[in-house]
DNA sequence: TTAGGGTTAG
């Protein structure tokens, strides 16, 4: 009812407001009779009109307004270095510039050069940021905090540490935003001298010194910092040592353990964080940030709550936390529930939306689905991004699609995303899955950008799928030398020569990896039952409840080899006789987490699993019998992707 | 006047 009448009518009529002409009025008209003032002299209220043409994104006319005015306000230059900094109109910048250096007034103030490198740094102009900087005559801590961020945006990172030493000799008395700036500035990944841990310990050193490093603000970019460079343990110190924490701290040192591969413990800090103060109100960043981590565990049950919480609070008004929601569902293997909720998003979709869907559909095994979303996107108008091409390649390497594939790869172009090393790597696991070695090295040999770790470890994983001897130990002579420290290259190796059966070559790579004191990722399998996680590794079989799993797994085994089924014991390295090797394999996590599951759930649950590392061959065969023996739905998702296996078949089609 | 945490991929 409210809604059909005129807004306007209802505010201007209205007794409240006199017989004043309203303020958006006046400058409508002022805006009007501007436009048809040519090269006249400015009107007397020049300033205020100036300042409104760039609120309204007017900069051309305001631009032209400037030469001829007298006597610009502060007010009037700042806007004019706002409005070129949104516009991404340098030119606009620099003449303001030049027009203040020529002004007497101001040409000294140092709120107007801390907005002029501001702007200059937004506009990805540091020399003249910089300019600007070594010229002001008056250096306040606003115009050196300015420059630090100018130097944070450049991804200058020794330089900031210069100036702020600088500050230090000088006696410019730092504060807490010198620190915020300065390291954000550290963990820049550009070119420098020294690596960002030890710029970012520097800093930190620093700012302990001038007490510092306990500020809410400090302490929290300081949490981000450690968490961006995967130190987890100083930024737990950092969190630890705070008096004072509020919802950004707790988020940053949430958002630290789901990003550096401990999503259990994200999931743990949230409750710990909900139970620690009720003032504590979490907020949607906080919300992405668990659902994030509750979907590195496939944590369904937390994710669900997380849900209802969303509803409840009205977070779901925020498209943001919609996507995360959605990549939530879809990620702990509830493809559907992720598609309600896209269609749910209606058009406020954005192009996250989008990408979630396409990987969504490809990470399950649905490559044809992913490129009908794909072409949906494009036919609604949105550009794809970077990461829509590598979802869509990736959803293509899953399903087996190599013609549809290439031909994806190759419309890149058409959408002006240039290739990069992760597209090379979709296209070789793409081309390598599916045994056209040779199509994947000439690929690799015609790239004209240098070949990633990825994209030698796509070829390595594919050559391990098809037993290629001679690519493998190609891909390892750039593996070695660009992540030396990756045990999991030589691993794959290793299982690549005992395939080969090659035992001395596999003797030489346990040497090599003892020798550099590598250590393997131990597989690891987690399951979510009535909300709780549960965790296996290969390696505790100490644990009593573990025995019971093995005999339970034992007995399906002998079922299996009743059948024909025979160990795949090919994979198991050491030189041990065949019945241990078995043991071994009986042993693996997700054998365990299945067993578990089969215990501990009712009989129609479907029982969701979530691996660290890829299926192995064996407990993939093992599975499959099992879901048909005891008539479950078992859904694994490993380090690649989903399975779904039922009734003995997995939705993989053996290809992954 | 200035600042801190999040989403999609591999």
């Amino acid at each position: 009812m409210f809604a059909s009448a005129p807004a306007s009518s209802l505010h201007l009529s209205h007794p409240a407001f006199g017989t004043r002409r309203p303020r958006l009025a006046r400058c409508r008209s002022s805006l009007a009779s501007s436009s048809s003032s040519g090269a006249a002299p400015p009107p007397a209220n020049a300033n205020h009109l100036i300042q409104t043409l760039c609120a309204n994104g007017r900069l051309a006319r305001a631009a032209a307004l400037l030469p001829g005015l007298p006597a610009p306000t502060q007010r009037t230059y700042e806007s004019l270095l706002l409005a070129a900094a949104r516009a991404g109109d340098a030119a606009l910048a620099a003449a303001v510039h030049r027009r203040l250096e020529a002004d007497p007034v101001f040409r000294s103030d140092p709120f107007l050069s801390t907005r002029l490198i501001e702007s200059y740094a937004a506009l990805g102009a540091l020399p003249a940021a910089r300019q600007v900087f070594d010229e002001a005559p008056e250096k306040s801590i606003f115009v050196w905090n300015a420059l630090l961020k100018a130097l944070a945006l450049a991804d200058h990172g020794d330089e900031a540490i210069a100036r702020l030493s600088d500050m230090g000799w000088l006696g410019v008395p730092v504060d807490s935003y010198s620190y915020t700036h300065g390291l954000k500035a550290c963990i820049a990944v550009s070119a420098s001298h020294a690596p960002a841990s030890a710029r970012v310990r520097e800093v930190h050193a620093h700012a302990i010194r001038r007490g510092y490093a306990l500020h809410t603000h400090v302490a929290t970019t300081l949490i981000d910092c450690y968490a961006k460079l995967g130190i987890v343990s100083y930024a737990e110190s950092v969190f630890a040592a705070m008096p004072e924490r509020n919802v950004v701290s707790w988020s940053a040192m949430i958002g630290c353990y789901a990003k550096n591969e401990r999503p259990a413990d994200a999931i743990e800090l949230f409750k710990d964080m909900m139970a620690s103060d009720p003032d504590l109100v979490p907020n949607s960043i906080t919300i992405v940030s668990v659902l994030n981590a509750c979907a590195g565990v496939n944590a369904l049950g937390h994710g669900k709550l997380l849900h209802a919480y969303i509803l409840r609070r009205g977070f779901h008004s925020l498209v943001s936390v919609l996507n995360a929601l959605m990549a939530m569902y879809m990620r702990c293997g509830c493809l559907e529930d992720g598609r309600n909720i896209f269609n749910w998003i209606g058009h406020r979709r954005d192009v996250v939306s989008w990408n979630s869907l396409i990987s969504g559909y490809g990470m399950h095994g649905f490559g044809h689905e992913a490129i009908q979303v794909f072409e949906e996107m494009v036919q609604v108008g949105l550009s794809p991004s970077i990461i829509t091409f590598i979802s869509v390649l990736g959803a293509c390497s899953h399903a087996g699609l190599v013609d549809e594939g290439k031909e994806l790869f190759e419309s890149m172009v058409d959408y002006s995303v240039k290739p990069r090393a992760e597209h090379y790597a979709c296209m070789v696991d793409l081309l390598g899955r599916a045994g056209q070695l040779d199509e994947a090295v000439e690929l690799i040999e015609s790239m004209h950008i240098e070949p990633s770790p990825q994209v030698w470890g796509a070829l390595l994983g594919a050559c391990r799928i098809h037993g290629h001897v001679e690519y493998a130990e190609m891909a390892c002579s750039h593996l070695f030398d660009l992540e030396p420290r990756n045990a999991g290259n030589y691993v794959l190796l290793a299982d690549i020569y005992a395939r080969a059966k090659l035992q001395n070559q596999v003797d030489v790579l346990k040497d090599l990896l003892e020798e550099h004191a590598l250590e393997k990722v131990t597989g690891c399998s987690w399951i979510e039952v009535k909300k709780k996680l549960h965790s296996f590794t290969s390696v505790d079989n100490k644990n009593p409840p573990v025995e019971q799993l093995h005999a339970l797994i034992g007995e399906f085994v002998a079922e299996m080899k009743n059948e024909g089924y025979v160990p795949d014991t090919g994979i198991v390295h050491y030189d041990i006789e065949e019945e241990e090797k078995e043991r071994i394999l009986l042993g693996h996590s997700e054998k365990l987490a299945v067993a578990f599951g089969l215990i501990n759930t009712g009989s129609g649950e479907v029982i969701r699993i979530t691996k660290n590392l890829r299926l192995c061959e064996d407990c993939h065969s093992v599975t499959k019998f099992i879901s048909k023996f005891t008539e479950r739905e078992i859904v694994v998702k490993d380090v690649n992707r989903f399975h779904h296996f039922r009734d003995g078949i997995c939705s993989c089609g053996d290809y992954w």
